[in-house]
RNA sequence: GGCCCGUUGGUCAAGGGGUUAAGACACCGCCCUUUCACGGCGGUAACGCGGGUUCGAAUCCCGCACGGGUCACCA
């Protein structure tokens, strides 16, 4: 149980090898939830143990998306915190003083068997049906032993060794209840690599410690890495802090979101470049593997502060709906302010080649204008400009639906009709605009979808669209009278 | 393959001994709209299989099947 005198403490520690991944991110939300529903301190720790996977800038690009999605932390590589510094490459003195420790107490040792050798093992094993593990071949050596492998220049890693006391680690997972591993499954693990850096397995263990998180709330992948870690905790003497093991996301072939996949978008600043809005994305997120008691589906990141809870979390991977995440951002675009859609818009506008970089002020209220008009029906802010394309086309290929409703009988005499009471509108508004729809009406005597249809197919080639009236308006009197009469000439 | 986790409609999911097995996305239909979109209403569609336990099992237990994760000097 949650113990309510204790201090919650969880944290999000990715490692820096490129862009903010969708799971990491559902990961980061769920953190920041926890700690933000019991007043809880939320951590960024930076666990760059393995140097060759580092990349270049990562932390920067992790840090902006996770502030992008509006996931404020309390302690940091940034802002710092109590516990500083908040990256493992930092922290190397720190690992040696637990390193050593372990060895003294004979708890660890160093193995000088070579990669090849190793590789050589693990071979053998599996030619003879066995699971691949190390053997422990040099979990006794004597001192001169050891020397004689150092003459020969191997540097040694040094292996945690697995107590033969103990036959099961059972690890009490808060989402997926007790969970037992066999110790015979886990061979004596590395701690720390030849250069003296210590692994992931182990760095993990020592800065949650020091770090003094209460709740280790991470991706079902890592669970089996708890046992590994429930054995460094003992070998210490320290209290663990509370497991909790999330449901993976998945793509749709039900598998785990791989970075190489190129069919789904998969980092956040995807999302974000295609003009999502961070608070569809955080609610769709939190939505996946969590549930609320309620029956709403709608929720700012305080209100999902405020219900969040892990017993609610399922055991059950989710796969990522695109469809749904689209439908959600469409809900949050409907209720957004035009002034923010328009500056979403504007780039991938630029990028189509529809605006110049040196736009007016015209020109922005004119777009501004288009965005309120396609509010309601954009799913993202990308898809804006295919949605509008007929407003940037000097003429139309008429086809489909469209075309089959310009060959209907009563369209040459409608175009004809509102063609003239167009040119009798005096300013080019909305207001004059209805008028003259029906003024047609009234003198071809058809109304309905068989006015409404034609002008619409005729205008924007579509019979799916904006508001009429208001997409004539913004198409401009010269562009929709050369639209009516190319429509008129249909038939001949 | 070993170990571990999981399995309610196509997807997200509620429900945890007695329910007509919620709701959402997607899809289809109808209504609203002088057109369109939004919206509203309705519909199609699910408890993996086999054994137990029980008066009664989607729900508890066991087995199987299937899916996934993990088995690095990656995280």
């Amino acid at each position: 149980m949650l113990t309510m005198t204790q201090n919650i403490r969880v944290r999000f520690a990715p490692s820096p090898t490129g862009h903010l991944h969708i799971g990491g991110a559902r990961q980061a939300l769920f953190n920041y939830l926890f700690a933000r529903r019991h007043n809880g301190a939320f951590i960024v720790r930076i666990e760059d143990t393995d140097q060759a996977r580092n990349v270049e800038d990562a932390t920067d690009k992790l840090m902006q998306s996770l502030k992008w999605l509006g996931l404020d932390w309390d302690e940091s590589i940034e802002n710092g915190g109590p516990h500083a510094p908040y990256q493992s490459s930092e922290r190397l003195d720190i690992y040696q003083t637990y390193i050593d420790r372990l060895l003294k107490e004979k708890k660890a040792y160093y193995c000088y068997m070579t990669s090849e050798e190793l590789e050589a093992e693990r071979e053998a094993q599996i030619a003879r049906g066995e699971m691949p593990k190390y053997s422990g071949r040099d979990r006794d050596l004597t001192r001169e032993q050891q020397q004689a492998y150092e003459a020969k220049g191997i540097k040694p890693v040094v292996r945690f060794r697995v107590p033969d006391s103990e036959s099961e680690v059972v690890i009490d997972d808060v989402i997926r209840g007790q969970v037992s591993f066999e110790t015979d499954g886990i061979g004596d693990f590395v701690i720390a690599r030849s250069d003296g850096v210590p692994t992931y397995n182990f760095a993990v263990v020592i800065d949650d410690y020091l770090m003094e998180i209460s709740h280790v709330i991470r991706g079902e992948e890592h669970l089996s890495n708890a046992p590994r870690q429930a054995l460094l905790y003992d070998a210490f003497a320290w209290e663990q802090p509370r497991f909790a093991h999330a449901p993976l996301i998945l793509n749709e072939d039900r598998q785990k979101m791989s970075k190489r996949d190129e069919t789904i978008m998969q980092f956040v600043e995807q999302y974000r470049a295609s003009g999502y809005l961070p608070e569809a994305l955080v609610n769709f997120l939190a939505l996946l593997g969590w549930s609320p008691a309620s029956e709403e589906e709608k929720f700012s990141v305080e209100e999902l502060s405020e219900r969040f809870s892990l017993e609610r979390v399922s055991k059950a991977p989710a796969v990522f709906d695109q469809d749904k995440l689209a439908w959600m951002n469409n809900q949050y675009m409907k209720e957004a302010d035009p002034d923010r859609l328009t500056a979403l818009v504007i780039p991938h506008l630029q990028k189509a080649g529809r605006l110049r970089d040196d736009f007016t002020e015209e020109d922005r209220e004119w777009i501004r204008e288009l965005v309120e008009i396609y509010q309601e029906q954009m799913h993202y802010a990308e898809e804006f400009v295919a949605l509008t394309s007929l407003f940037f086309q000097s003429s139309i290929d008429y086809e489909g639906d469209a075309l089959d409703v310009l060959k209907e009988p009563q369209v040459p005499e409608v175009m004809q009709s509102f063609s003239k009471q167009l040119d009798g509108v005096e300013t080019f508004e909305v207001d004059g605009i209805k008028q003259a729809i029906k003024a047609t009406q009234k003198e071809t005597g058809h109304k309905g979808k068989r006015l409404f249809m034609p002008i619409r197919a005729a205008v924007t080639g579509q019979t799916h669209g904006p508001e009429l009236p208001k997409a004539i308006k913004l198409l401009g009197k010269e562009t929709v009278q050369a639209r009516l009469v190319a429509a008129s000439h249909i038939q001949e």
